[in-house]
DNA sequence: CGAAACGTTGAAAGCTCTCAATTATGGTGG
DNA sequence: CCACCATAATTGAGAGCTTTCAACGTTTCG
């Protein structure tokens, strides 16, 4: 493994339910609300109310479904560990990969103005995540203006990501942009941002950057042969940070 | 002209500062903040700060920028007439656009979280708008929650619109969803559908669809070849919608 | 009227895709 | 523990779509 996953996983024999504090609390450091829940200065009723209406839910694997398409909207998700992969299936049967999901970023913004979950989200490996029911939150957010700010926060830069993928940017530039975005987020939390593993396959890959599956290996390789990147199956190590970034910096810059 | 603008342009004489409430109130029914400026029910004073934090700004023209990348944020606009394009330009001297806005939608959402504006805002022809301070907005929402909801609502709008363009899809198929997806948006402000004017050069369209100049013009072409579309300038009539939608279908229906 | 920007059209080159075959990986059952 | 199968990943060759470069026609505006 690449790095060392920092939450543990293995939370499998608590019920799902009220979210105890002290966990809470831990998670609450690399959680997308640690803003909010963390804010100093803030009244404990406040901070109660907040993991109240968290639920932590059980653990996903590989493929299971954490919401579908046109489920009605009820609630957003924090990753707390694994990955899940947003996507859609158009009417030809081909998939579009709209994200992937770190522990510690959020999933369901995006479904709030339709009310209905727009795409699907899956768990690529074993997850587990925090529950947060849409409703409740924005009654909080009214009462907490850092809350409220949080949610602004995070949907505003969800605006701004969607067109990191928007240009017409070689194959070797989504790549590399795509393996140093992973790498950022991923120091982000804790973890190494030059070695990881992809829980995605290269299809799931090729259907984020929209490249042929085969493209996707092509370049993998092209890149490793200019002594850029390392990689081993599934694992991942970025060699040659700088002469990534000046491939991803077209992208990643604007 | 393909459509008539129902939003009076000659308020260039009225000085900047607040507005009237009959304008106002004229204006809201097509405003993208609509649902919160005449919810029903609502306490008069509480409307009447919504439209106190309103600034009518002058008159922009062609080229004319509205905000400039790397500005402080300060506030959100709506248009009133005309169109702006957002767009920023890379480290090789390439525009890219991200996109256009008509009358009724907002301009700024995605610069919340960076706390500054992450791309130019230019005028593409004869421009009008309402200008929000956004701290001021911030405040209210706490104290409105319809006005928090509308916030929500449009960000998470945006959130999915992103996704629009992202699809690997044929020079065809994205010029027929842009020209349906236009449309739609002069019909939900009370323009035709069909007819209407493109404000922007085909370079603009180029650099928003990710393509080249030559080719959206041999497409327009090709369409128009088909039947499906007439075009003359910029003038542009959808001649059969129907088959529009059909090529449009696998980027607009997702 | 003339310059400059915009738009159109043609021909050739380049990048990625598709199709096809081969190799590697991971999980299952004997 | 190993054989086996299904899935995933890699590699090669040819086709297709879009881009680039170049030239020409058109519109706009000083």
């Amino acid at each position: 493994m690449g790095h060392e996953r920092r939450i543990p996983t293995d939370n499998s024999l608590a019920p799902p339910g009220i979210a105890d504090d002290g966990d809470a609390m831990a998670f609450c450091t690399t959680c997308a609300f640690g803003a909010a829940c963390t804010a100093e200065g803030y009244d404990k009723n406040a901070l109660r109310e907040l993991h109240c209406l968290v639920e932590h839910t059980g653990i996903y694997h590989e493929g299971d479904y954490v919401f579908r398409k046109n489920t009605p909207f009820t609630a957003i998700y924090a990753m707390r560990a694994g990955m899940v992969k947003t996507c859609l299936v158009d009417e030809r049967g081909r998939e579009h990969v709209l994200g992937f999901f770190l522990p510690g970023e959020m999933i369901g913004l995006n479904a709030i103005y339709p009310e209905r979950y727009p795409c699907d989200a899956i768990a690529l490996d074993t997850v587990t995540l925090c529950q947060f029911s849409f409703p409740a939150m924005v009654t909080l957010s009214t009462r907490m203006p850092t809350l409220q700010q949080q949610l602004f926060k995070l949907m505003s830069k969800d605006i701004g990501n969607a067109s990191l993928l928007a240009g017409d940017h070689s194959a070797d530039e989504r790549l590399a942009a795509f393996l140093i975005d992973l790498g950022a987020r991923y120091a982000a939390r804790g973890f190494s941002a030059t070695r990881f593993r992809l829980s995605m396959s290269r299809t799931d890959i090729a259907n984020y950057l929209h490249l042929a599956a085969e493209t996707v290996s092509r370049v993998l390789r092209r890149l490793q042969n200019q002594n850029l990147i390392h990689v081993s199956g599934r694992e991942v190590e970025i060699v040659d940070p700088a002469g990534m970034n000046a491939l991803a910096r077209c992208i990643l810059q604007p």
